[in-house]
DNA sequence: GATCAGTTCAAACGATCGTTTGAGCATACG
DNA sequence: CGTATGCTCAAACGATCGTTTGAACTGATC
């Protein structure tokens, strides 16, 4: 829809990079637009508000973040030979893909921020939009978790999410090593934090 | 040191709650002294700045957490009949006991806003004064999973950390229920939370 | 070349921010 | 009583915020 060079995409991307590094607040418009080189009155006339900018910031990454997982998902579910960690799989890889690539692991640490703010107009856009994402995925959790109550089964999903969360923004320590490639690492990670959400949904 | 109705405990009270709901930035001074009902020049007064009271915020809480953190790692730390739940309950349950009281849920989200801030002054405040109490858990975790490479434990229990973070900060959906007491609630979580750091630090 | 919608621009708007000031008040000590 | 000290208060400071405005510029259409 918009060039990757116009106006729009521009104050995107300078957004995101300000707003994980300042918060929403923190980052004002001024040193967003002198970021991305455009004149302070072009986020009013291409978004309307601040606030409807910050959401485009969401839209951008999310709608491809969450098609990927649905995607990946229905490949797996309801199928007989399916476990667990296929489903786990549907739900990390994308958003282990999108925080390597370009600007994303940004973006993830502007997500960390919005969970971590409680807003309740953030909140609501997120489940009014992306919410039955996550409907899918627990239907899923529950059936290959039947021995589960459905309060254990939240409990642990809730936990899982807090700790991708929290190792998707980048807060952990670990660093890629020199002598692997950026591909390998990738991989090492998924596989750290497939194993560690097994492990913590499906302990006896 | 300050009477608990000192304008002083009235600030870092107030502060508490607001920094919770509109974060740092967000919550201004303003809005904060009327809700502690002094003076706005009361905080530059009695704090210096703005800056320095969230120092002082932390403080409060952070000091009477960290040492009955330690307190309860020194009972069973170097115990040869140790066991890993043992340590995590050392770690853990302080945090729940005050996350409980008062108003330390409110401090435990104004905590998950500066895990998510990546505020470089804030985070080196932190490690300087608490990051003594994660180093002597650190040391305990390794001797009680020698199995562990190193690089091994500290994703693990950087994925832990993120889980309990989350989970303190009340982002769950986990609600006590009419039928259990207040301290039953608490323990439940408590066994939850074990349980499930106890899964993703030691699975094969 | 005139017209017109789309976009960019410098400038200004009122509001709110953290901080400072100096007068006023209280209580305790000589 | 006089005065020193610790604290509170209303008012103001300059800075910065998100937003609005109206003119200038752009490129396509007739």
């Amino acid at each position: 829809m918009n060039a990757p060079g116009s106006t729009k995409e521009r104050i995107l991307s300078a957004a995101e990079a300000l707003f994980a590094q300042r918060g929403f607040d923190g980052a004002s418009l001024r040193q967003l637009t002198a970021a991305a080189g455009v004149n302070l009155a072009a986020v009013n006339y291409h978004f309307g508000s601040k606030e409807k900018l910050v959401e485009q910031v969401f839209r951008r990454r999310l709608d491809a973040l969450n098609a990927d997982r649905l995607a990946a998902l229905a490949n797996v579910a309801g199928k007989p030979g399916t476990t667990l960690e296929d489903v786990l799989a549907a739900y990390i890889r994308p958003a282990l893909e999108l925080s390597h690539e370009g600007n994303g692991a940004l973006f993830m640490r502007v997500l960390a921020r919005a969970f971590a703010e409680h807003d309740d107009t953030l909140r609501q856009f997120l489940s009014e939009n992306y919410g039955h994402v996550m409907r899918q995925f627990t239907a899923e959790f529950a059936r290959l978790l039947p021995q589960l109550s459905k309060e254990e089964l939240y409990w642990r999903i809730d936990l899982v999410t807090g700790a991708l969360t929290h190792a998707m923004s980048g807060f952990g320590m670990i660093q890629r090593k020199r002598d692997v490639t950026e591909q390998e690492h990738r991989e090492q990670t998924a596989q750290h934090l497939i194993r560690f959400a097994l492990a913590g949904l499906s302990h006896p």
